[in-house]
DNA sequence: TATTATTATTGAACAACGTTCAGAAACAAC
DNA sequence: GTTGTTTCTGAACGTTGTTCAATAATAATA
């Protein structure tokens, strides 16, 4: 058989990113195979090479999405009235949601070690990144630091949830990443 | 052929471990199979599953040498007359050097997610974070609060480089690890 | 309408992976 | 010498990513 046109190319490409999507979330990131997903677009695995380069091309579509999603749901934060503080410990508390949440989507994200140059992965970083830059920006003393000083508290941010889901934090007692994250919000800012 | 006993089971074990080592210096992460191993210490695969319950075994065992050499770097420089401040950054350091002179070692510590009870890994773990707690601990303002702000600083230590690593942090402009630290650093100890 | 060119899709194959386990070989005990 | 125990092999299984000749459906052409 050959030649279905079922779908377009961009329509099947939608299809398997949604369905490695729910792939991943219904069954962890291991689930995420070349067959599992062909099978669940009811297509075989050579038909996802014309689409992506290899399957961490797949991966990184995935987490376009969820980048994209978590930079719209920093939009609404900011576009609300808080101050740019309150404002900072909603987008972080809004990441230590996804990680709760999702915590298979935010493992593809980050705990994968995804070397992969993609024009839209670097679209999606930004869209996150820089709305992080622009709500830190009045809080710096000095305001070239802004960039840094995000770049940082993204570190922290990461460092904790990562340390935190391996289990690696739980060195005799637990402290939810949530305090860890306030108290650090605290210090670093100055207050 | 079988029951050679070339070497004891104690010997044989040690041998993996090293050239398990070797092997993910030489070729990083991935070379950690457990037919190359099994083909560098001149056993067949079914062997090292005599040693081990499986090749993430081997992994976890590979990272507590690494992490025990960590801790006895931490115990040299605390071991010297610096400030308490002076030696936290040293550790910092410390840290980062691991990550890029041996970033392959580094990458199998962290940057592969272990989920194992290892009695010697939890001790090995302990072995490093409980001098960094101690250090830390004149430095901070409520008693209470050394091993939170330990906590704190690892996870920054440890999103910093990981970010890094994956290239994640390197939006637009690179700040190198160090400088992030370094910043970080005075900021967090209020100073 | 018949023929040709193009393109999407398959399915079988390949190499490599982790892992298991019956059996063979070497040693120890009696 | 016989028996038992332990170590080690090697072949196998299932799964992974990935490739690619063959094929069938469409589009283009005559």
């Amino acid at each position: 058989m050959a030649r279905r046109k079922d779908h377009t190319r961009e329509e099947l490409t939608q299809l398997a990113v949604n369905c490695g999507r729910d792939l991943v979330i219904a069954d962890g990131t291991e689930a995420l195979t070349a067959r599992n997903v062909a099978k669940a677009i009811g297509y075989t695995p050579g038909t996802l090479y014309n689409l992506f380069d290899n399957i961490d091309g797949l991966a990184v579509a995935i987490n376009c999405v969820t980048l994209n999603e978590f930079a719209e749901a920093i939009a609404t934060i900011r576009a609300g009235s808080d101050t740019p503080t309150k404002q900072l410990e909603k987008i972080c508390q809004a990441y230590l949601s996804i990680q709760q949440t999702q915590p298979a989507l935010w493992a593809l994200l980050f705990a994968t070690p995804i070397t992969i140059k993609s024009e839209a992965y670097s679209a999606a970083i930004h869209k996150v990144f820089d709305q992080v830059v622009e709500t830190i920006r009045p809080l710096c003393s000095n305001k070239n630091t802004a960039r840094q000083d995000a770049k940082i508290i993204w570190s922290t941010l990461h460092g904790i949830c990562l340390l935190q889901q391996n289990g690696k934090l739980n060195v005799t007692e637990s402290d939810s990443a949530e305090v860890l994250i306030k108290r650090f919000l605290n210090q670093f800012l100055n207050r």
